[in-house]
Parts: structure tokens; C-alpha cells; sequence
RNA sequence: GGGCCCAUAGCUCAUUUGGCAGAGCAGACCCCUUAUAAGGGUCAGGUGCCUGGUUCGAUCCCAGGUGGGCCCA
């Protein structure tokens, strides 16, 4: 006969195949129709608030593996402090301005773009962006998170770049923005300035020089003569018409020596290399005294310039290296970028003697109107008239070219726009903010940060650009006087905001933009002219503390917590913090926390060329975003956070397990209605008892993980309380209760108790993480059992005091450890074919006497503890055993199989009504 | 080349500060077929990146190196 039927087997639709890539968007709707953000946030409107602040992503492009972990994150953080009881309003962003997207928009226009105007382009670029905002909204939607999507704040809003332009009025209050020149990338056949993106590293042949600077003051560190020299080597000959110093390595060697071509410095380290392309052999010189660079630059050594009636000094400067050249770097501020910087530190003159197209001005003299890569060849023939000379090739090197036309680019110092680290004390006050104000997690956030802002030079926030937000300035038609008061900044803000953003800085002459009859403060005039610059994006993104958490009224300033890539410690991170100390006095965060980057399964960076790139989409498309989120939880982001099929084939694993146990949970309730057939606390068994008190233990560690965002300690404890507590230990043994004893009985009842308690915790415990798996797990609990309509608008479970219980705890460690030997010994008997199952078992258990004594109340539940037949308990006759030891001895049972439990019992055949059943069953039965 | 960081079983990670290296998963083998394209059990797995140093003792502290990541040059 089959007893099947007769058994209270569990039964649920909660399908054991997830079929995620289906089901998710299922739940995306249903949250969507029930408008679970905005619900949620009216639910905890008077709650305290925490606010998590997005870090605006590009709007270009489909969303990659490292944009998926970001927000995914963020979802984390936000789901799991709402279910903490904040109120948590996010609001994601767009970063829609800047260079990428321009370029994009060029391209395609092809040779059209020379022929449509800027605000044409700006159109264009608008509506690239919009573009790829629908299409990346779309991507982040579909990862699982919850936020305004409907309402995101994007850079380029009329309102928020009124925004920016109001912060920039206020920075300029501080007096801490200024124009200055600053070497910037050039190409002289388009005539514009170049972005580092817009370069590309050509091979390119270059003269290669070694050139001699007279030394008229060695300050006594040598004697001289007229034959004496600072050497350098360049490969820009031209650009020693801008020559201003000569750099030294402080910590570098230099030596005196003494040649047939002259008495020469050079840096030890490069003496033999500079020998042989000056075709001298060691034994023809002789090295005379040296010295550390530092002593040449303390007080400075005096060079004459090679032609010019000019003294240089020598200074020094990091930048030099010694694998190329002399020691002796050749420097002009404006026409390199270390060169600036260095030249910035002694207060040299930026001198770019170099119009737009490229070609000397009239200061040159000789030089003037050539073209600076032509003038290398007379100005090469002037060193050799003068001596200065020592010598001449060719070299090919890489070499920076325009993208655009191909044609190799220059370095030229142009007018820029600049907020100054020192003048208003910036780089003090952040580094005091660093220490004071702000927590870095992990720590090391802190030293990273501090290190750029030590560091860093002034900010150049000038680009010469379209698509951006204009710096607002004007200047005087007829003095050049600079015009940028806060007032005017803030009046063309709001005619920005009025009238559809930042375009009418481009459509409108300066007279229309100006508060009507605006006159020079110091001429009087009525004519202007507009500052053609756009802003740095950086700036732009920057102040979104400002143009979104004071503006929305949902959110609040500061944000408790900012969230992003450990790149962003040079990017928002750092813009938004020198911003509000400016504007505020105070950074924008309470916290920063950092993540690390996506590599592949070996570690290495993912490329294209490498062929090793994982898309978030595939993974949906495949496994579902689930087990995108779990990959990301299961990881600790703090470092470089791996992908791989491997990984994944592992979580997807992990995942299984964890609905399988919920499918469990949830099919053995089907019949179960807490309201009717709650059992008290003195029906449960202790075992029951342990697993509530193992779930306790769940839900501290699980709560203490969400805390501290370290949501792989969440992971791993679902995954082992799942694997362990519950599938291995507790669910096993409950099977026989749930599925044998009447389906009434006080004792399945006990278990059901417990397995609701559990569902209910676990469900919850693991919805910021595996959102939509406990979402559907809630939707299949029934309505009149959970208080709430969807597991996102209930709180996280308390550790409920009551059901811990140390002393279990402790008495049950030592139950599985016995059990742990008994499983030894099955398995033994198993692989002797002795048994198969262990119902078929009986197990002799011959104690140690304080394990017997501790043991001996648990007689009757050691069969149901070990899932076996029969448990016969003995004292152990040896005398003097250490405490704690016994032996296992594992027969088959006499007894015959129960037909309907499967338990080998000697009351099977007792009751004639049911002959093939054991006592218990036949009872169940009936 | 510089700053910051990382390196423990095939994979993902280990409970508070130096004290005999642990989980889960994967693997191999076995059981069950009443969570069933599920469930249970047993076993095997580590020169804790390498080399030195401090210490009674180091995976944990220090120095150097190797490999990797981010940022900068």
C-alpha cells in the first residue's frame, strides 16, 4: 500500500526553478505599479533620514560590470537602512556635459559640424545624452534598485545648471577663483585647444639636441671658465626660444667634467651615456667634483641662455629622470606641463611666445611668423654659430598628436581660469576637514585623499568647449576690465533657469545677458564682450551637493554617506569636497565609502583588446540580475572584486541553496496559520529551541554586516545558516516530525512555529541583498500572515532577547559533535553495505561517565537527532577515559521498515488495523 | 617612476588586539528517491606570494622583492 498520501508532504508553488530572467521583470513591474519607492517613503517619512548621495555616472554608452556593482551597492545601502527604520530617499543622477559626449557628436556630424552653429552642437549633444540616460535608466532599473527613477537629477537641467552657475558666483566670492596662463595641449592646424582624451601617442621623428648653457655663477661650488656648462637635451629645440630654467634632480649626482668640448655638468648616472653621443671616450675627459643637485639649486647656480641676453637659474625639480638625456632638464613654463608646475614653485614667467596658429609673434625677433617645428631647423644652426652646440640627430619617439587632423600638437600657455589651493587657505582647511570631519571607509580612504590634496596644484576649472555650462564673466569692450560680481553670476542664473538653461549664454550678446544698463566699474563703458570658457565637468558634478540635497526637499545637506569607485578620491569625491568648503565651509559627506574595481577571474583589468570583459546584460540575460547582486554581495568590494563563469557557476550555486531552503520553509506551512495554531513556548522542543536561537544568532550577525557595509559577512551567514543550521542539521531532522505526526499535533506544530519564525526572519534578512528572490518568497506568504504587501516595506528582524539561549547553545554544540561520530560510523557501515539509509541503523552508543550523565536525558531524542533507527545508550565499563570519549558501534535493525515513516521500529505489526506501520504512524494514520 | 591598496585550500570568505590555519561552495566516493533537475553523509585540499628581520612563538609586526589594482607622472 502506498502511504504517500497519507504524509504531510510539503506543498507550494514557490517554484524551485527561479527562471530569473523571467521572473524579475515580473516583480519590476509589480513594484512599479505599486509604486513601492514612493510608498516607501511615505511609510517612513517621519523618520530620521539617511541620505546616500549619487555619484552622477556618464551619460554615454550601455552600462558596464563596474557601473552594475556601484549601484547595486547603493541599493544595498539603501534597502537595508530603509528596513533599519531611515527614511531613505535616493535620487539618481546623470553627468551630461563634457568632452566624451562632444566627440561623439562631432564624429558623427562628420565634415557638417565646421558648418552648424554651437548651439546646434550643444542640441546635438543634448540629445545624445538623453539618449543614453533612457537607455542606461532602463539598465540600472533592471539590476534591481530602488529610487526615483522617474525624477533623477541631471546635469544639464536648466535648474541645475543654475546651480552651477550659482556656485561658481559663490566661489568667486571668496575671492579664491583667478586667470592665470597655463601650458595646455594646442594643435596649430585647428587652432584650439586639446583635451588629454583628445590626443593620440604617434611615432614621430624629432631633433634630438644636446645644448650648452654658459655658467656664470657657480655660486663656488666649482671653478668656471668660460667654457663652463650646464648640458641639457631636448628634442623640441624650438622651445628654447621660452627657456627660463634649467631643472636638477635634488637627490641626483652631478659632475664636473672636463672635455675637449668643454667643461661640462652632467649627472653622474648619465655621464657615460652623454660620452658616447658626444664621440668621446672615458679616457680623453676627466670627472671632476660632484655635487648633489641640491647644492646646485641652493642658492641657485646662473646659466646664460644660449643666445639670448638672458641669465637662467638653475632649480630644482622631481620630474628629472635618468634614463634619457643629461640630469639637466631644459625648462620652459610655457610650454610644458612640469615645466609649469616646477616653474610655479620659483615663480617663473609663463612665457609662450606662440600664437594660435602655431607660429613665433613678433618677440621673437628672427623667429617670428615660422612655424615652431620649422623654426627647429635656423634655431639649431644659431646654437651651432655660437658654440652651444654638441650635438645633433634624429630620434623617433612617441609623440602626442591632435586626433582630429593627425598632425603632431604642441604645448602653448594660454589664459585659464583657476580656484587657488593657498589663497583662501583651501588645501588647509580640506586637509583639516579630511581628519576631522569626514569617516573613510575602509580607513585608507583617508590617506589617499589627503596625499591628492597635499599635492595637488591649483584646479583649472576653464575649458574651451561647447558642451558645457558657461563660466560667467564678462569683460570690459574698451578697458579689459574683468566684470564677475556674485550679482551679475546670480542674475544670469536665473535667466538661465528661466529660460531653458545654459543656452542663452551662447545665443544672446553680453548686453542682453547683463542686468539692464550695467556699466564698467572703472571705465563706465556699456560694452562687453562674454567669457567663452565652459566650466570642468568635475565642477559641474561637484556641486551637486548643492544643486540637488539643497534644492530637493526630500533630501537633506549633508549626505550622510557618498559611495563610489576608489578612482573617484581624484574625482568627485575631491571636487565635491573642495566645492563645499568653499561654499560652506564644511565637505558635503559625513562618510565616504569605497569600493574597488572589477577584474577578471586572474585578477587583471578587464579590456576589450583582452578579450576578458563580463556584461552585466549577459549575466542577466543568463542567470538574472540576482545573481549579479549576490556576486557583488558575496565579495568584499573594499578590494578588487573578481568575475569569472567559475565565480559565478559558484553563487549560482549558493543561490539554489538558498531558495531551496525557502522553498522548504515555505512548502511545510501550507498548512499552518500562526493565529490559530501557535504552539507556547513550553510545546517546543529543544531542538526547535536551538534553531530559534541559532536564528538569533543570524539576524546579529546579519544586522551587525548591514551596519558596517560589509555585506559579504551577510552573504556568507545566510548562505551557512541555509547550508548548515537549517538543510544539514535542523530541516533534516524536522522531517520526520513535519511529514509523520498527525498534521494538528502540538509537535508539527512546534516545528511550524519555528519554520515561520525563520521564513519570516530569513526573508527579510536577505531582501537588500537578494531583492526580488525575497520579494517572491513574500508574495508567497499568505496576505493575512505579513503585515506588510511587499518584504521592502517591512524592517529588518530584532534579535528576539527570549530565544537566545547560551546554555542551548552549548549543550547542543556537544549533541552535534556526538552526532558528527555517529555519521562517521554510518557512513562506515554505509560503505560496507551494512546499511543504506540511516533509518535502517541502530547505534550503540558506550559513554565515558560525564558524557553518559549529560547524554542519558536525551535518550529518547537521540534517534530522531541522528535520523536513525534505534539508539541503545551505555555507560562505558572502562575505567579512567577522558572525558568526553565513547564509542559507536552501528548494526542493522532487527526491527521491520515502517511502510509509511520508513524508520525500522519494533512496533510495526503491533496494531492489526495497520500492520505495515509503526505505532506512531498507525496512530496518524488512524 | 611616485602615492594608496591587495595577495590564506580550485572559488568566495574567516568571528577583538601575534599562540597548534577554519567555514561554505566546488571536487571524489557513497546513501536516499517521502525538499526529487532536490536532500543527506564521508573523504581529500594549504611551503598562508617570495626572501630576510623582530619575538619563546608570525598568516597576523617590520624591511626588501614579485605579481595585481586604482590614481598620478
Amino acid at each position: 500500500m502506498d502511504y504517500k498520501p497519507t504524509l504531510n508532504l510539503p506543498k507550494t508553488d514557490f517554484p524551485m526553478k527561479a527562471n530569473l530572467n523571467q521572473r524579475e521583470p515580473q516583480l519590476l513591474a509589480q513594484w512599479d505599479r505599486d509604486r513601492l519607492y514612493e510608498r516607501l517613503q511615505e511609510q517612513n517619512r517621519d523618520r530620521p533620514r539617511y541620505i546616500l548621495h549619487d555619484g552622477p555616472p556618464y551619460a554615454n554608452g550601455r552600462i558596464h560590470i563596474g557601473h552594475a556593482l556601484n549601484k547595486t551597492l547603493k541599493d544595498f545601502v539603501v534597502k537595508s537602512k530603509a528596513m533599519e527604520g531611515y527614511l531613505t530617499p535616493y535620487v539618481p543622477g546623470w553627468d551630461c556635459h563634457g568632452l566624451p559626449i562632444e566627440h561623439q557628436v562631432l564624429k558623427d556630424l562628420g565634415p557638417k559640424k565646421r558648418e552648424i552653429s554651437q548651439t546646434e552642437i550643444r542640441n546635438l549633444c543634448r540629445d545624445y545624452a538623453d539618449k543614453f540616460i533612457t537607455i542606461q535608466r532602463e539598465e540600472f532599473k533592471r539590476l534591481g534598485g530602488l529610487g526615483d527613477w522617474n525624477r533623477p537629477y541631471l546635469t544639464m537641467n536648466p535648474a541645475y545648471e543654475a546651480a552651477i552657475v550659482r556656485e561658481f558666483g559663490k566661489v568667486v566670492a571668496t575671492g579664491a577663483v583667478y586667470r592665470a596662463k597655463k601650458p595646455v595641449l594646442w594643435c596649430p592646424n585647428d587652432e584650439t585647444a586639446l583635451a588629454e582624451a583628445e590626443v593620440e601617442y604617434e611615432d614621430h621623428t624629432s631633433p634630438s639636441i644636446y645644448v650648452k648653457f654658459r655658467v656664470v655663477d657657480a655660486r663656488s661650488l666649482f671653478p668656471i671658465d668660460n667654457n663652463t656648462a650646464v648640458v641639457i637635451w631636448t628634442t623640441t629645440p624650438w622651445t628654447l626660444v621660452a627657456n627660463r630654467a634649467i631643472s636638477v634632480h635634488p637627490n641626483f649626482n652631478y659632475h664636473l667634467v672636463k672635455t675637449k668640448a668643454g667643461n661640462l655638468i652632467i649627472a653622474g648616472y648619465l655621464i657615460e651615456s652623454c660620452l658616447k653621443a658626444f664621440d668621446l671616450k672615458l679616457q680623453d675627459v676627466e670627472i671632476g667634483p660632484q655635487f648633489s643637485g641640491s647644492r646646485m639649486t641652493d642658492p641657485p647656480i646662473l646659466c646664460r641662455h644660449p643666445w639670448l641676453d638672458l641669465t637662467v637659474p638653475v632649480i630644482a625639480g622631481e620630474h628629472v629622470t635618468k634614463d634619457q638625456g643629461t640630469g639637466c632638464v631644459h625648462t620652459a613654463p610655457g610650454h610644458g606641463q612640469e615645466d609649469y608646475e616646477v616653474g610655479q614653485r620659483y615663480g617663473l614667467e609663463v612665457y609662450a611666445p606662440v600664437d594660435a596658429h602655431g607660429k613665433f609673434t613678433q618677440e621673437t625677433g628672427p623667429f617670428a611668423g615660422q612655424k615652431v617645428f620649422e623654426a627647429n631647423k635656423p634655431i639649431i644652426a644659431l646654437l651651432k654659430d655660437r658654440g652651444m652646440l654638441l650635438k645633433e640627430e634624429a630620434i623617433t619617439h612617441s609623440y602626442p598628436h591632435c586626433w582630429r587632423c593627425k598632425k603632431p600638437v604642441i604645448f602653448r600657455a594660454t589664459e585659464q581660469w583657476f580656484i587657488s589651493m593657498e589663497t583662501k587657505g583651501l588645501r588647509h582647511s580640506a586637509l583639516k576637514a579630511i581628519d576631522d570631519d569626514v569617516e573613510w571607509i575602509p580607513k585608507w580612504g583617508r590617506d589617499r585623499i589627503y596625499g591628492m590634496i597635499e599635492n595637488r596644484p591649483d584646479w583649472c576649472i576653464s575649458r574651451q568647449r561647447a558642451w558645457g555650462v558657461p563660466i560667467v564673466a564678462f569683460s570690459c569692450l574698451d578697458c579689459k576690465e574683468l566684470l564677475f560680481t556674485p550679482d551679475i553670476v546670480n542674475h544670469v542664473a536665473g535667466r538661465m533657469e528661466r529660460e531653458g538653461g545654459s543656452d542663452i549664454w551662447f545665443s544672446k550678446p553680453a548686453e542682453e545677458l547683463l542686468p539692464k544698463g550695467t556699466t564698467c566699474p572703472k571705465c563706465k563703458s556699456g560694452r562687453f564682450a562674454k567669457e567663452n570658457d565652459i566650466l570642468d565637468v568635475w565642477f559641474e558634478s561637484g556641486v551637486s551637493h548643492a544643486a540637488v540635497l539643497r534644492i530637493r526637499p526630500e533630501l537633506s545637506w549633508p549626505a550622510d554617506l557618498y559611495l563610489e569607485g576608489s578612482d573617484q578620491h581624484r574625482g568627485w569625491f575631491h571636487s565635491a569636497l573642495l566645492t563645499s568648503l568653499l561654499t560652506e565651509g564644511r565637505p558635503p559627506y559625513k562618510a565616504v565609502l569605497t569600493h574597488g574595481f572589477v577584474v577578471d577571474g586572474a585578477g587583471k583589468k578587464m579590456s576589450k583588446s583582452a578579450g576578458n570583459v563580463v556584461a552585466p546584460q549577459e549575466v542577466i540575460e543568463k542567470h538574472g540580475a540576482e545573481i549579479l547582486r549576490l556576486w557583488i554581495a558575496a565579495t568584499d568590494f573594499r578590494e578588487d572584486i573578481r568575475i569569472s563563469q567559475e565565480i559565478l557557476s559558484h553563487l549560482i550555486e549558493a543561490y539554489r541553496k538558498i531558495r531551496n531552503t525557502s522553498r522548504f520553509l515555505l512548502g511545510n506551512l501550507y498548512d499552518y496559520d500562526p493565529k490559530r495554531d501557535t504552539v507556547p513556548d513550553e510545546a517546543l522542543e529543544e531542538i526547535d529551541r536551538w534553531a530559534l536561537h541559532r536564528l538569533q544568532g543570524l539576524v546579529r550577525r546579519v544586522r551587525r554586516g548591514y551596519a558596517q557595509f560589509e555585506f559579504h559577512t551577510v552573504f556568507h551567514a545566510l548562505n551557512n545558516f541555509c547550508a548548515v543550521d537549517l538543510s544539514a542539521i535542523y530541516l533534516d531532522i524536522l522531517k520526520d516530525r513535519l511529514y509523520s505526526d498527525p498534521a494538528g499535533s502540538p509537535s508539527r506544530r512546534a516545528a511550524q512555529r519555528v519554520l515561520f519564525e525563520t521564513l519570516n526572519a530569513l526573508t527579510r534578512l536577505m531582501a537588500p541583498i537578494l531583492s526580488f528572490t525575497a520579494e517572491e518568497i513574500w508574495n508567497q506568504i499568505p496576505r493575512g500572515l505579513r503585515d506588510h504587501d511587499s518584504v521592502h516595506l517591512t524592517p529588518l528582524p530584532d534579535v528576539r532577547e527570549a530565544a537566545v539561549d547560551a546554555s542551548i547553545e552549548e549543550r547542543w554544540e556537544k549533541l552535534l559533535t556526538v552526532r558528527d561520530t555517529v555519521n562517521k560510523a554510518l557512513e562506515e557501515k554505509r560503505n560496507e553495505k551494512v546499511i543504506g539509509a540511516s533509518q535502517e541503523a541502530q547505534v550503540r552508543l558506550i559513554a565515558e561517565r560525564s558524557l553518559y550523565d549529560f547524554l542519558h536525558p536525551y535518550e529518547p531524542l537521540l534517534g530522531s537527532i541522528f535520523i536513525v533507527a534505534k539508539v541503545i545508550l551505555e555507560p562505558s565499563k572502562t575505567p579512567q577515559e577522558p572525558s568526553g570519549a565513547f564509542d559507536v558501534v552501528v548494526t542493522r535493525s532487527d526491527d521491520p521498515k515502517c511502510g509509511r515513516c520508513w524508520f525500522y521500529r519494533d512496533t510495526v505489526g503491533k496494531n492489526p488495523r495497520q500492520p505495515q506501520l509503526c505505532a506512531r504512524c498507525a496512530g496518524a494514520v488512524g
